[in-house]
RNA sequence: GCGAUCGUAGCUCAGCUGGUUAGAGCAUCGGUUUGUGGUACCGAGGGUCGGGGGUUCAAGUCCCCUCGAUCGCCCCA
C-alpha cells in the first residue's frame, strides 16, 4: 500500500526548519509587546462573505484562489487567506469598537489555493499587526517601525528595504486612476498582453509589471505625486517625517501600488532581493475603507501582515533546543531512582530527559546526539552511595556526585 | 490557469549509447566493547527505480498519460 501523502502546498517540518519558524513567531512577540499590541485570537474559518465583501465578489483572488467549502448546515465556509478582513469581523461584531484605538497583533495558518514555489504554499502563516479606529499618520508610523523593528530583531534588516508610497484619498485615487488609464490606452499597441488585459481590469498593477517593455513606459506614467490633494499630501509628509524621527530607513516607490479600492494613503512593502520572485516579506497599509465594506461604521485602519516563511528562510539558523543533563540508568533499581531525580531536575528548571530504553552505550549516543552539556549515570554502586557520575560530554570528564546537589553541580 | 526542469533506499545522489540478482555515502539497527558517547573498524535491514499504459527479445534508461517537486509567469487579499 502506497502511504498517505501530503496534500500539496503544505509542510510539515521536524527539526532546523520548524525551529526557524517559532523563532520568528518569539521574535514578533517580543517585539509587538515593545509596541502595545494587544494578542487577539481570530477563527481559522469564517463566512465566505467576510473575504468575499472585503475582497470584491467578482476576482480571481475570490473566485479561484480561496479555500471555500458549504458545511453540513449549508453554509458557505472559507479558510482565512489572511488575518485583515476576519480581524475587522470580528471588532465589529464582539464589539471591540468600544476599545478603539485599538492595536492588535496575532499569527498563524492562512490558505489560499496557488501554485505552490519558493515561498509560496498552499498553507501558510503569517505574522499581523493591526491598528484599527485611528486616522492619525503616527499609526502608520508605529507600525512601519514595529515592522522594521521585528527584521532588526531577526537581524535581517540589512538585506531588506521599506518601500513606501501614498495612493492618497479616494479622491486622489480616483484622479491617478484616470489619468493613468487615459496613459496606457496611448501605449496600448506596446504594452505586453498581461498589462492590456489589466488595463480594462486593474489599471494601477501595470505600474508593478514585471516585463521590460511595461516598465518602460510605466516610466513616463504620470506619478501619484500630480494628483495628491492637500490633505493626502500632508498625511503622507506626516508619515516620513514620523518614520524618519524614528530612525526607520526606507525608499520612495511610487509604482508601489494595491489592487483593492479599500486602500487609501500608505502603502508599503519591506522587500528583498534574496528570495527570488517572492522577495516581499512584510506588505501592509491603510484600509479605511474596509470596515465600511463589511457592514460596518466608517472606520479608519492601516495594518502588516508578514510571511512567517520567508522571514525564517532569511535569518540565521536559530540554536535548537538541548537538555542540560540527560540521565543514563542502569538496571531496574536505578531506574526508579533515576524518574525520582528527572522528576526533581525538572522541577527546579533544568531541562533534563532520560531514554525509555537502551543499553547505556545507546543511551550515551542519544544523549551525545541531543546535545546534552551531562549525563548522569545513575547505577546500583552509585545509589548505595548516594551519588551519580555526573560526566561532561564535552570534555569527557566524569565525577562523582551527591544524589541531591546535582542541579548545583550542572549549573556551575 | 501557463511555461521550463526534475522524480532511483529515510536523506543526498551514481547508474555510460536500453542488456544478467539496481549501487555509494549519510542515517537506522547490530557487533568489536553485558558500566561509558563523540573516533575507528566489521556486519545487517531497507528500493515492484512516483503511479499507469505503451514500444522492445529486453525498460531505471525510449514514448504517452497522470501525480508530485522545483523555479518562473499570472495572481497576490
Amino acid at each position: 500500500m502506497t502511504p498517505v501523502q501530503p496534500v500539496r502546498g503544505t509542510q510539515s517540518l521536524l527539526g532546523e526548519d520548524a525551529d526557524r519558524l517559532s523563532a520568528v513567531v518569539a521574535a514578533f512577540d517580543r517585539v509587538r509587546r515593545l509596541y502595545g499590541f494587544r494578542r487577539v485570537e481570530v477563527p481559522t474559518i469564517e463566512q465566505t462573505q467576510v473575504f468575499a465583501r472585503s475582497i470584491g465578489e467578482t476576482t480571481d483572488v475570490v473566485s479561484k484562489e480561496m479555500y471555500s467549502f458549504e458545511d453540513r448546515g449549508g453554509e458557505s465556509i472559507t479558510l482565512r487567506p489572511e488575518f485583515t478582513a476576519g480581524i475587522c469581523r470580528a471588532y465589529l461584531s464582539e464589539g471591540w469598537q468600544q476599545f478603539a484605538p485599538l492595536k492588535l497583533a496575532t499569527h498563524g495558518s492562512a490558505f489560499r489555493y496557488e501554485r505552490p514555489q519558493k515561498g509560496r504554499f498552499r498553507e501558510f502563516h503569517q505574522l499581523d499587526a493591526e491598528i484599527i479606529g485611528a486616522a492619525e499618520p503616527q499609526a502608520d508610523v508605529e507600525l512601519l517601525s514595529l515592522g522594521y523593528q521585528l527584521l532588526t530583531e531577526l537581524g535581517i534588516a540589512d538585506g531588506v528595504t521599506l518601500e513606501l508610497n501614498t495612493l492618497g484619498d479616494p479622491d486622489t485615487r480616483e484622479a491617478w486612476r484616470t489619468s493613468l488609464v487615459d496613459y496606457f490606452e496611448g501605449h496600448k499597441a506596446n504594452l505586453s498582453e498581461d498589462s492590456r488585459a489589466r488595463l480594462q481590469r486593474n489599471p494601477l498593477r501595470i505600474l508593478d509589471s514585471k516585463d521590460p517593455k511595461d516598465r518602460d513606459i510605466c516610466a513616463g506614467a504620470p506619478s501619484v505625486d500630480e494628483h495628491l490633494t492637500d490633505e493626502a499630501s500632508d498625511f503622507f509628509g506626516a508619515v516620513t517625517a514620523g518614520i524618519d524621527a524614528a530612525g526607520v530607513p526606507w525608499k520612495r516607490n511610487a509604482r508601489l501600488v494595491r489592487g483593492l479600492d479599500y486602500y487609501r494613503h500608505t502603502a508599503f512593502e519591506f522587500v528583498t532581493d534574496r528570495l527570488g520572485a517572492q522577495g516581499t516579506l512584510i506588505a501592509g497599509g491603510r484600509y479605511d475603507g474596509l470596515v465600511e465594506a463589511l457592514g460596518g461604521p466608517h472606520t479608519p485602519a492601516v495594518g502588516w501582515a508578514a510571511g512567517i516563511e520567508r522571514l525564517a528562510m532569511m535569518i540565521d539558523a536559530p540554536q535548537r533546543d538541548r537538555p542540560s543533563v540527560v540521565i543514563v540508568p542502569l538496571g531496574q533499581r536505578a531506574e526508579a531512582e533515576a524518574g525520582r531525580v528527572l522528576a526533581g531536575l525538572r522541577r527546579e528548571g533544568v531541562a533534563a530527559d532520560m531514554g525509555y530504553r537502551g543499553s547505556m552505550k545507546k543511551r550515551l549516543s542519544r544523549a551525545n546526539d541531543a546535545g546534552a552539556a551531562y549525563a548522569l549515570i545513575i547505577g546500583d554502586d552509585e545509589l548505595d552511595r548516594g551519588e551519580a557520575q555526573l560526566k561532561d560530554l564535552t570534555t569527557g570528564e566524569q565525577r562523582s556526585v551527591s544524589l541531591d546537589l546535582i542541579a548545583d553541580a550542572i549549573a556551575r
